[in-house]
RNA sequence: CGCGGGAUGGAGCAGCGGCAGCUCGCAUGGCUCAUAACCAUGAGGUCCCAGGUUCGAGUCCUGGUCCCGCAACCA
């Protein structure tokens, strides 16, 4: 029995779900599917990420407790996972006791790659913020913020030898013992690597960010959250002592953003060399999602619900285009026009349709009865590559390349001739064959549209057509404007 | 010269040395089992510019133009 372990990043609490979380949940969520389809014994963990500065600040103007903002921020996104199909075995939150505790045991593990020292930088206490010496250099080191200058402060941090790994990382990456997917996010890490990872700090004063987990044995400092948040990959295992920490870690796919690579590229493998432990098999690096072309921002008001897709279409719906129109390799672009032209025409038209009248034939032809089904005949190789490199947008395109070639079967054999003229066993074979067709297809499609797969099952499963109420995608009246 | 990615028919993309391809959209034709669905055919491209390598270049090299990421200690 082999044993697949699947992460997704945990959502910062800071902002509401949105189109982006959710594309990524949903590819984990393939990842997961697909492996327990073929047997293995899953392990899927998503989760979220509550700690740090920005969460208290913000629960202080909504003038509640941090803890309190995190309880209902992180239930909307668990909320979002289950709206969505999602189904993680582990859900998994930095406010969790057991995650605490553990990250503390992870800190005391790394004693020995973990120094203290004086941190230096600009800060403006305008802003409270640290900023880099580039962008003090641009302001000509007045903040144009507050109009005043920067002043340079010193604080005392805690530090990672992560220079120390640069090498192992390196070549870890390079040789794919840490395969990045795709390439190109890989030549990126390794060029980052190649100049050189520097010590990065991992904790910040008490008195200036309370809202995290205590340095053992400092009451004066918490852990930095990236630092701790990381963790939550072997810590919802039950590090360093659970079986499932033993039996599922490396994780297979670890699937991340564009965006945060270096700490999973770069941070991450170091914290685990630094422990001893293997890194992890594989990390998938999905693009950013992009409304009408425009990065999604409250100002510009483009930003889409999530919700407002799912409600209205389905979650197979969400999934389908977030997994076959957003390239899986980089950015993607929602609009709702180019939704409902995915919607209607693939999804209602040609899989709808040709499920629809297959169904129809075989009622009005054969009072309902299923002929001899031979087992799927296509070869699925391309199909299963494609999953395998996490290439769901190719993935999807076979099984369409398989609708359309149901539909022009159909086309070509024209069933209803064959009905006229009477050849009884000419016509159950091309029935069945489409059947058979049909049921192919609804298992290549389990892992990303499951409830459509579960439909197409219950339609043609078993020996007589059962057929659903209403249509498999009900086609919407595109809204002109 | 900080690093990297990209520029291909109206739109979105694939192709990465050997007849320029896919999806959408558009036009025409066919069919009638079906969700006004399905199928076929067609129109539409100086493959960013300028040089070069080659029998042959979207495809390789050099230079240029224009876009877009990253370059963080916000997570």
């Amino acid at each position: 029995m082999t044993n697949y372990y699947v992460t997704t990043s945990i959502p910062y609490v800071n902002g509401e779900p949105h189109l982006g979380h959710a594309m990524e949940f949903v590819a984990a969520d393939v990842l997961a599917r697909a492996a327990r389809k073929r047997g293995d014994t899953v392990l899927f963990s998503t989760g979220t990420d509550e700690h740090g500065g920005k969460i208290a600040e913000k629960a202080h103007e909504k003038g509640v407790k941090p803890i309190e903002l995190a309880n209902e921020m992180s239930q909307k996104f668990r909320d979002l996972v289950t709206a969505l199909q999602v189904e993680p075995d582990r859900f998994i939150r930095t406010t969790d006791k057991g995650h605490e505790q553990r990250s503390q045991l992870v800190w005391k593990a790394l004693a020995k790659d973990i120094y203290k020292n004086k941190y230096v930088g600009w800060y403006c206490t305008g802003d409270e913020e640290f900023f880099t010496e580039t962008v003090v250099k641009e302001n000509h080191g007045i903040c144009p913020d507050h109009n005043r200058p920067y002043e340079k402060i010193e604080e005392e941090n805690y530090f990672l030898r992560l220079s120390s790994y640069n090498e192992q990382i390196l070549k870890a990456i390079e040789s794919d013992e840490l395969k990045i997917v795709p390439t190109t996010r890989k030549n990126e890490i390794l060029s980052l690597l190649h100049e050189g990872l520097e010590d990065i700090s991992i904790s910040r004063p008490k008195d200036k960010i309370d809202w995290g987990i205590p340095v053992p044995g400092d009451k004066n400092q918490v852990m930095y959250v990236w630092f701790e948040a990381l963790l939550n990959y072997i810590t919802v295992l039950g590090y360093p002592e659970h079986a499932d920490f033993k039996e599922f870690w490396p994780a297979d796919v670890q699937v991340v953003g564009k965006g945060i690579i270096r700490f999973h590229a770069a941070i991450w493998p170091g914290i685990l060399l630094g422990l001893g432990l293997p890194l992890p098999k594989a990390l998938y690096v999905h693009g950013y999602v992009t409304v009408g072309g425009k990065k999604m921002s409250k100002s510009l008001g483009n930003s889409v619900s999530p919700y407002e897709v799912i409600n209205k279409y389905g979650a197979d719906a969400f999934r389908y285009y977030f997994l076959r129109h957003v390239p899986s390799y980089e950015d993607g672009d929602f609009t709702w026009e180019a939704f409902e032209t995915a919607y209607n025409n693939e999804l209602a038209n040609e899989l709808g349709n040709a499920v629809q009248r297959t169904a129809a034939m075989l009622q009005k032809y054969q009072g309902g009865m299923i002929g001899d089904v031979q087992g799927g005949e296509h070869d699925t190789g391309a199909y299963d590559a494609f999953l395998a490199e996490c290439h769901f947008d190719r993935a999807l395109d076979e099984v369409w390349r398989q609708v359309r070639g149901l539909n022009q079967f159909i086309d070509t054999e024209k069933p209803w001739q064959i009905a006229k003229s009477g050849e009884e066993d000419h016509l159950r074979e091309v029935l069945a064959a489409q059947v058979s067709d049909l049921l192919e297809i609804a298992d290549l499609l389990e892992p990303f549209l499951p409830e459509t797969a579960a439909k197409i099952v219950g339609i043609f499963g078993t020996g007589i057509v059962k057929p659903i109420e209403g249509t498999l995608f009900p086609k919407f009246e595109t809204e002109k404007a």
